[in-house]
RNA sequence: GGCGCAUUCGUCUAGGGGUUUAGGACACCUCCCUCUCAAGGAGGAGAUCACGGGUUCGAAUCCCGUAUGCGCCA
């Protein structure tokens, strides 16, 4: 066996472009990528694009944009293997040569019945193996016949194949389990099994990093690479990510796409970092992890074998401390285009930068995401807040005491000379006693006055970032709702 | 149907025969801080380590079965 140091290190990430790339796609570009980073190798981009039938538009700048997105850069391609039939063509040529291979002629009619008696005899779906050993003249009468052919491979028919695998370790597979499978289909496109073993030779691939569900494939590529006299490269068959129901992940549970989570408001380096704890640990507690530090740490030997369960709640923690961790500037640049983007139209663009950074000063460490920034901001850049009477009251006060609390607050307020947040608590605290309320029902009340919420920044500075005018207005206006309001 | 892989708190995980009364994180609960919400701090609850057999003085850890889940083969 190879060790890890005798030869560079090239992984690559070979999505087919079948559909944006989801969580599960973009942890193994992220362990490939981690893997090549550490080792100081070579990551590759391949778009395996040879099932022209699955292919979606936009998919192929979907992969891109998610790998940019979260700073995966590769050092090589993209290569598209639709370009590179010419190579499998000619080295499906030299197996026919070698009779590793040999030409299927059987209808899929006739591979249909086929199967479903087999089905019918509990038996397992396998080729039959009825073009295995045509002879000459049979083989050529059908070839002037004009029917289509497909490439099979020839199993051995005895014996077994045993890999070791760098994450499961060894594992056997007897050769009479596996069938006849297929190389180059009838329209001349080669499958997976070809088309992967070939350019993970030509592309001195010196590791296969990808998915758990290709284990069972192994075998067929070690035998591919042994036919063809290559030295296969070595495996690590990484766990798969589950959605919340424990079934792989698919467009049922919301937000497969990894471009959707930028939408959302997550960071790359928060994505990255629980992307990366999702199969792979460091130790038995770090949690928080630096795109350096997670390339300077990542081994294979660490990465875990059981399926992962993703688990929104804890992507959203960490994206919240993520989000605090944030120089101010920074966080006001992240969030400037979802304010853009989702604050009501009535708010006038373009937005005050200044403005913006002292709203985002409060709501820095009270975010998760950034989608969650203009809703919690919201009330700061609105014309008229929009609340219940009752909501003022909170059901703890009378109308009357509160319009002489709201009215004795402008008063004072109207006269201060500095309008900052010490100066408005050196006022307004003494303000609750002097009115034989809390503090609690006098700043809530307030709260509500000027934010229309309940639960909003600390009182004072959201005032102080708000400004005086906008203030005493809307002090005013709560006033008037509340003797419009009878109780 | 055959083959393969997996199985530790709800979830992510630590754990490679004795240091384990199974550790950490998210979520949850309580308390502190406090003008609300967060953040932060302190604590709590939560896993008979899928089950059953072995091996061993001793097993979550090794072996064998069973179950369940997932995957591959069409």
């Amino acid at each position: 066996m190879r060790s890890a140091l005798e030869t560079p290190v090239r992984v690559r990430f070979a999505p087919s472009p079948t559909g944006y790339p989801h969580l599960g796609n973009i942890r193994t570009a992220l362990f490939n990528w981690l893997f090549a980073r550490h080792h100081g190798g070579k990551f590759i981009l391949r778009i395996e694009d040879t099932d022209s039938a699955r292919k979606v538009e936009g998919t192929v700048e979907a992969i891109m944009e998610s790998l940019q997105w979260l700073g995966l850069n590769w050092d090589e391609g993209p290569y598209f293997q639709s370009q590179r039939l010419a190579i499998y063509h000619e080295i499906t040529r030299s197996l026919l040569e070698k009779r590793h291979v040999y030409l299927c002629y059987c209808s899929p009619q006739r591979l249909e019945t086929m199967r479903q008696e087999q089905a019918r005899r509990k038996q397992p779906p396998k080729y039959d193996r009825h073009c295995r050993d045509l002879t000459e003249e049979e083989r050529s009468r059908l070839e002037t016949t004009g029917v289509s052919s497909v490439v099979r491979f020839k199993m051995p028919l005895e014996g077994e194949t045993t890999f070791c695998d760098l994450i499961h370790g060894s594992v056997t597979f007897r050769h009479d389990t596996l069938d006849d499978f297929i190389l180059l289909k009838s329209d001349g496109y080669p499958t997976y099994h070809l088309a992967n073993v070939i350019d993970d030779h030509l592309m001195a691939v010196s590791h296969v990093l990808r998915a758990d569900e290709w284990l069972s494939s192994v075998p067929r590529h070690v035998l591919l690479y042994r036919a063809l006299d290559w030295q296969p490269p070595q495996f690590a068959h990484l766990p798969i990510i589950l959605g919340p129901d424990r079934t792989r992940l698919s467009k049922r549970h919301g937000a497969t796409a990894i471009t959707e989570y930028q939408r959302q408001g997550y960071l790359p380096d928060a994505m990255t970092n629980f992307l990366a704890l999702l199969g792979w640990s460091l130790d038995d507690r770090t949690e928080l992890l630096s795109r350096d530090e997670l390339t300077k740490h990542f081994s294979l030997e660490r990465v875990g074998k059981t399926a992962a369960v993703f688990n929104r709640d804890k992507l959203d923690w960490m994206n919240g401390v993520y989000l605090r961790q944030l120089s101010l500037d920074e966080f006001v640049q992240q969030a400037m285009p979802f304010l853009d983007r989702d604050l009501p139209e009535s708010v006038k663009r373009p937005l005050d930068k200044s403005f913006v950074s002292g709203v985002l000063s409060l709501i820095q460490e009270r975010a998760r995401t950034l989608a969650e920034v203009p809703q919690l901001t919201s009330f700061f850049f609105a014309d008229e807040l929009q609340y219940d009477a009752r909501l003022l009251l909170g059901g703890k006060l009378e109308t009357k005491p509160a319009v002489q609390a709201i009215t004795a607050a402008s008063k004072r307020l109207a006269e201060v000379e500095a309008w900052d947040a010490a100066v408005l608590e050196a006022i307004l605290r003494p303000l609750a006693s002097e009115l034989g309320l809390s503090t609690g029902k006098l700043f809530g009340l307030l709260r509500v006055a000027v934010t229309g919420c309940t639960a909003a920044p600390p009182l004072f500075q959201t005032m102080a970032v708000l400004g005086r005018e906008k203030c005493l207005q809307r002090l005013n206006t709560a006033v008037e709702v509340l003797s419009a309001h009878s109780d």
